[in-house]
This record gives C-alpha cells, structure tokens and sequence, in this order.
DNA sequence: ACGACCTTAACGGTGCGTTAAAGTTT
DNA sequence: CAAACTTTAACGCACCGTTAAGGTCG
C-alpha cells in the first residue's frame, strides 16, 4: 500500500496541505493514518475520491458544515433542493446585477443610486383624497401642517401622488404621521398607508434633483422588468426628499 | 436643521446601526457631527444619499474597499469594468453549477464527483505510439516497468488513450515519470507530457469503475459543452484509477 | 548532513451580528 | 424616574493564507 504525505497527496488533489489539514480538524477529511509519534498525517490513494466529491460539493456552493452534514446522511434530496434554491437566486441576482450595471455604463453616467427598501405601514392625517394642481398640493401641505399640532406629528411627513404630472393634471395628497395614541382634528382624514416594498432614491430639494430621481428609478424598474403597486410616494426627511415606488412583491 | 442619530437614520436607510459605526470607523460614511462629550454620532438628512450610493454599489458586488477607493477617485471606468468582468463570471459559474446540479438530481444520484484540475507538465518514457487491443496494453505496461530501473521512476504512471474502446480497437500507450536528471534505456522514448486542464474522476482499480468515470466525466462536459483538448490519460495512484479528459482552456 | 518536508500555534481578512457593561436622552 | 436610546469593547462567523519556530524524512 502506498501513502502519501499531505504535500504530495494536497498537489495530486489540487488543495492545499492547509486546506487538508483544516478538513482533518472539523472532520471532514481524515487522513487513513495518523503517526501518533511525529502527528505526521498519511493518505490513502482512494480518499482522492473523497476529496474530489468534497470539492465538487463545495464548487456547487454548500458550506463545508453542509458537505459534512451530506457526508454522515448520505446525498439528501432536500438539501440539494435547498442549494438548487440558492443557485436560482444567485444566478437571478448576478443577471440583474449586470444588466444594472450595464445600464450605468450606457447612461452616460448621470445615473442616481436606486435602492430597495422595506417600508413599515405608517399611522397618517391628509385632509382626504384631492385632484389639485401642483402649486395646491403645496398650499395644501401648508394647510395640513397648521391642523395638526407638533406634539401629535410622528417625523414622516410627505405627499401620495395618485395620479403624476405626466398623465395629465397631477394628483397628490399630502399627509403627516400622527403618533397612534393621539386624537386628531375630525376633520382631518387618520388611515394607516400600508407597508410597502418600494424603489427609493433621494434628492435634494428642488424641482430638477427630484426629476432625476424619477427619472432614474423608471429606468432601473425597466431594467428589473418589476412594475408599480401603488401610488408614488414622496417623503421629506429635513430638506431631503425621498422617492418611493412601491413594488409588487 | 434637523439632525438624526444613528438609530433613526439606520431605520430610514435600511441599514443596522452596526453597520453605521463600521462605515464610520473605515471613514465610508462619517456622521456629519459626532458629539465630543457623548461621542453620539449624529447624521443630516442629505447623507441619506450617500448611503444609497454606498448600498447599491455594495449590492453590484463591490468590496467596502472599492467602494472606499470609488468615492476617493470618482466613479472610474476602469474599475466598473473590473467589476463587470466578475459578475459575468459569477453569472456564468452560477449557470453551470445550476446546470450541474439539475443533472444530478435528474440521474437518479448514480453520478461521480468530476473535478477540473491543472496538471503540470511531465516528463515520460514510453515504448512509443502503438495501436493495441486493450489486453496488450496490459502486456506493454509490464513491459515498460521492467525496462525502467526504480530509481529512475517518479511517481506517476498511467496510459494515454490515443483512440478510445468506443472508436473501434482501443489505442493505448502506458507511460511512467522519469526523473529529467537520468539517463533512460535508448529503446525508450521520452517525452514531455504537456501541462493540460482536465476534468478528472476517481475509480477504483476495475473495469467497471473505470467506465462510470468515464460516463460521468462525459456527461459533465456535456452540460459544460465544452470539448476534448488531446488524448484521454488514465493515471495510477496505487491502486487508484485518476481518468483525465484534457480540456480546451 | 542537507534540503525538503512535516508539525502546531497564532494572527489576518470581510462585513458585520451579537452580547455586555455603562453612559445619555426624552 | 424609567424606557429607549447611545457608546466602546470584544468575541464570533467561514475558510482557509501566511508567517514563525521547531521536529522529521530520504
């Protein structure tokens, strides 16, 4: 029976002697004979195949606790299912990946961060659905925060934006978070705004960096292929504005 | 102005605070005022987008590192290519770990670990290009061994299948390593085994081993569509069976 | 006896999560 | 005053790579 040292037997594998030595530790790997005298560690010609099924595992993408894990039950179906899972979504996530960045690299940089974002639902007053000019919705905003007194407000205040500038006469409701335990003008509309999954980008305050952001979150959704589930939402954060298009799940 | 500390601008920027610190710590997002006393952090709201460039950047792949140098030298071409390059590999390693995997579950789990290993060029002695049937190949190992003194050999030995059992008469030629510093009987002839990329399987010693290698290492490059680069070798470690199918880079 | 090998031990790296103990703000 | 927040510090994670200081093999 020939042996072979962890170096000869690490290069004939296309491991590394640390790697050998690091399965022999959490168990994975055990050399055939282990001298006790010098702790020098003996390998077998047949454990090549151990090893080669170990790193074709691992290839796949499974932890080692996995691999270690499919070694004592034997191949179960389910974890393979499990990693098949994984592989889906690496792969979906690595595709739109590159088609983001490729879009970066065509648009000629003007590009705005997009980010995904979880959105809790949110307690708020609004002074009721509205179909009003621009200019109004602004009047409006005025009105509202004058109904609604500083210690019922919550910090999140900004407009739903039913309807948008590009399909005719815009459509916004401003609201304002009011905290639960808080009684609110009667006149005044109290509806929780439901969480969302949403599409967000921020810009400063004025007209033309709240363009851009529409404007770059429309192409990162054409990208995604994803489309909207709700009425846009702008949220004012101090004088940064942030724009949110819900997603569908 | 309002002001933020670190729990409220995690919450809104989807991040932990954790996560907040470290990004101060590796000077990626400083808060844009840190109280001397309290050393509580504090964020302004137009850092938000900050954060987003950080977070989509990270989402494409990019290390914290490279983000870091990003926002030192500006957005840089170069760099986005780099990372480009990377998602594609990944997109395609995924694809054909998935591809892989689908295989396996789909044979009903009878396959062997392949493995792609380099191999570097070796040094051989053989009796020479010779057409046999398979039991003569047998007869011409022996042959070979008996012409080359021990202390002559290295450690590899095998035979190169120059035409397969599946193209008509099986074309066989054994060889054995020898030491480049040694003088070899003149009959022999010595050669260079050149430095391939192989996807190789592990058989014990018996026909039927031999050939589920040989099955699963073909049905594996099928998936990989990927082609044979020169003559199939079957390598001896003891009294273990390495097949290797050389592949085009 | 020499060089090429082997051993253990310990630190490093990524990007934070997770306590823990103590101070701050509302 | 208590609750909810913040701070630093330190360990942990996966999977080894990389020294360093010392024994072993051919």
């Amino acid at each position: 029976m020939t042996v072979y040292r962890i170096g000869e037997f690490a290069r004939i594998g296309s491991v590394s002697a640390k790697t050998l030595r690091y399965y022999d530790e959490i168990g994975l790997l055990k050399p055939s004979r282990t001298d006790p005298q010098t702790r020098y560690r003996y390998y077998a010609a047949e454990q090549l195949g151990d090893l080669a099924q170990i790193t074709t595992l691992k290839d796949l993408g499974l932890s080692l606790d996995e691999v270690l894990r499919l070694k004592r039950c034997g191949l179960h179906r389910g974890t393979l299912q499990r990693v098949r899972e994984r592989l889906v979504r690496a792969l979906a996530r690595a595709q739109t990946s590159l088609d983001q960045l490729d879009a970066v690299l065509a648009g000629k940089s003007g590009t705005m961060p997009v980010v995904v974002k979880q959105r809790r639902a949110v307690r708020v007053a609004s002074l009721g659905d509205m179909t009003v000019g621009y200019d109004e919705v602004v009047l409006a905003e005025r009105e509202l925060l004058g109904r609604v007194p500083e210690r019922v407000r919550g910090r999140t205040r900004g407009v739903l934006w039913h309807r948008c500038a590009d399909a005719g006469v815009p459509s916004g409701e401003p609201f304002i978070e009011v905290r639960t335990s808080e009684r609110v003008d009667r006149a005044l509309d109290v509806k929780e705004l439901p969480a969302v999954t949403a599409a967000c980008a921020y810009a400063s305050d004025d007209y033309e960096a709240a363009e851009r952001a529409y404007i770059a979150i429309r192409a990162w959704m054409s990208v995604r292929r994803c489309s909207l589930a709700g009425p846009k939402r702008e949220l004012y954060h101090d004088r940064t504005l942030e724009v949110q298009f819900p997603l569908l799940v």
